[in-house]
DNA sequence: TTTCTTGCAAAGAGTTTGCATTCCA
DNA sequence: TGGAATGCAAACTCTTTGCAAGAAA
């Protein structure tokens, strides 16, 4: 039994219909370590199942969507990233000169996290977030 | 004088050209009450000055960007958002739900700058953020 | 004049859609 | 079998780009 048979049995419980297409996207999502997008989910899922097509692919994704079984972020790129809702999460810290990735500990947003629930009653996803600005060795904006 | 001419001086002094095209598209710019599209520039710009074309608008956006003269936002809307730098500044709470913006003080991410600071050595750029989540009205996100 | 800017049109990237065909339940 | 899902191709949105023509300084 592989684990992606839980997000499987929820669509087939919902009464979609388990098509291999299907079942390639959410195994492209779930063996994903971290977050990925629609093209990078079609290119893994074709290497197993050669007859997907993109727009099933994008279809797919706004299935899952509307059952809250992945998560759709906007990191800026001008494309989507997707995830399996629920995992674990951290941020991430973008260097706007060297373009270093650093990874925070998801904690560092609790205390804004609290502040905006309790000031302006919102309560925000704070995943997959990312923050521009400049790194310690690239501290002066070189414009 | 209108304000205008403040940010067309110091394109001027940079030794850009002033053309009726840039005039109009800072304009624009200047006039919306607060964010606006590029599509919307043009529309906006192009009444005043029918001589003008996408293209352009896109390219002094570019320019106005390199320059630090209007700030460049992702509000996930598929298209970004621009608005003079230096306006009073705010971020954004964005209801995934209702696609309701609330605007939020800036000293809500202080504490947040702060610990990046010290934490990381990471200096932020926090200037425009966009946080994405549930309103007061729509907290039980209706899948 | 001379170089910067613009317009045009075409090309991109990412995503969506209409319709006939396929295939899961 | 019948309706849901897919493939295909085309369209769509937003943005970028190459190149020749135009216009600031």
């Amino acid at each position: 039994m592989k684990k992606v048979n839980t997000l499987l049995d929820i669509l087939k419980d919902r009464g979609y219909r388990l098509t291999p297409q299907r079942m390639m996207v959410l195994e492209a999502i779930e063996e994903s370590s971290n977050h990925i997008s629609a093209e990078e989910i079609y290119d893994r899922a074709k290497l197993k199942y050669p007859y997907l097509n993109r727009s099933t692919v994008y279809r797919t994704l706004e299935l899952l969507k509307e059952n809250g079984l992945v998560t759709e972020t906007d990191l800026g790129e001008g494309r989507f990233l997707y995830h399996p809702a629920g995992k674990a999460q951290h941020h991430h810290l973008v260097c706007r000169n060297c373009t270093k990735v650093i990874d925070i500990d998801i904690d560092v947003l609790d205390k804004l996290r609290d502040d905006l629930r309790s000031g302006y009653g919102f309560e925000a996803e704070l995943e997959h977030i990312a923050f521009f600005g400049y790194c310690r060795d690239c501290a002066e904006p070189s414009v």
